[in-house]
DNA sequence: ATATATTTCCCATGCAGTGGAAAAATGTGG
DNA sequence: CCACATTTTTCCACTGCATGGGAAATATAT
């Protein structure tokens, strides 16, 4: 049963040029034109994860349009009931920093600067399936995100065998 | 689905000249004609944002001109319901110091003195878009709300969750 | 009335973003 | 293992935005 959290899966390596052009993996382009004839899509900042030494691992998600709408929708209507000082928190962390973009005709798109500048995009890079998302990371940080998850947090047979795996 | 507080988006970085002259971004003018024949603004001050050291970020709110004149008439109606002392303190706060602004042909504007100062913008600033408005913030005010933004009220998966993300 | 400061307009320049072509790499089927 | 198709990367040329400076026009002060 494959179900709408299944669109985007799999990590892809890939690279930045020189001018902040990425090709997007070819399958997370086919899921876009699967979902909706719009293929546009929004990106934003990812929430930071903790990477154990009092950094933080920062990088972007990538939604399309329609679900981007939805979670937008929620989080401005406070479906969370945060207090209006976290609200205004989480808009000026997730929401404000969002962009529309959109691939060429070669598969490429521009990451937007300041996004750039967030994720220290760079060269090598990772695409990372997330469901109904994807994210993107640098090598680097993607690199230490799944050292800290191995030290962190170890899939011992314990955890899998919860999980009926 | 893309409806009108999806005017303005995504963070630009930029910078005021000695004359006090800053280029406003494409995307934004583009998105100022888009609305209205009329491309001319409203400046005024931003909410302070407190920086959790017992002092504020202060910044400058922009608003296409009908935009800002349906804010202004809600609140000389009093919408809100405030007592008058706090309906004269709102209007000293942000009615008092709005002004008309436009840009030249070369899509920059002349930030007006009182505001520049009450923002403290001189060389680097951050345009940030807010949906049907956008902000300005002096580089190093920004970069103290992020921080504080990101210490006070971090993003992490139960908040985001709680929003479907 | 004259000097000074402020604002507006225009030009020149550098650089970021856009698009296409083609080479290189990868995957696919015989 | 080879031939072919697709995807990804690199390269180059072009457009348009951003930026700084000069000069004209306007406002303000002396």
């Amino acid at each position: 049963m494959i179900d709408s959290i299944d669109i985007f899966g799999g990590e892809t390596p890939s690279t930045i040029d020189g001018k902040g052009r990425t090709c997007i993996p070819a399958k997370f382009r086919d899921a876009l034109a699967n979902l909706s004839e719009d293929t546009r899509f929004i990106i934003t900042k990812a929430a930071p994860v903790d990477l154990g030494d009092g950094t933080f691992g920062r990088g972007l998600s990538v939604y399309p349009l329609d679900t981007w709408a939805g979670i937008k929708k929620k989080i401005l209507a406070n479906e969370g009931g945060f207090t209006s000082a976290q609200l205004n928190s989480i808009k000026r962390q997730i929401v404000n920093p969002a962009e529309e973009c959109s691939a060429d005709k070669l598969g490429r798109a521009l990451i937007p600067s300041s996004l750039r500048l967030h994720a220290e995009l760079e060269r090598d890079i990772w695409f990372v399936g997330m469901g109904q998302r994807f994210d993107i990371w640098s090598k680097g940080t993607y690199c230490r995100i799944n050292a800290q998850d191995e030290k962190n947090f170890p899939l011992d047979s314990e955890a899998l065998a919860a999980m009926g795996v």
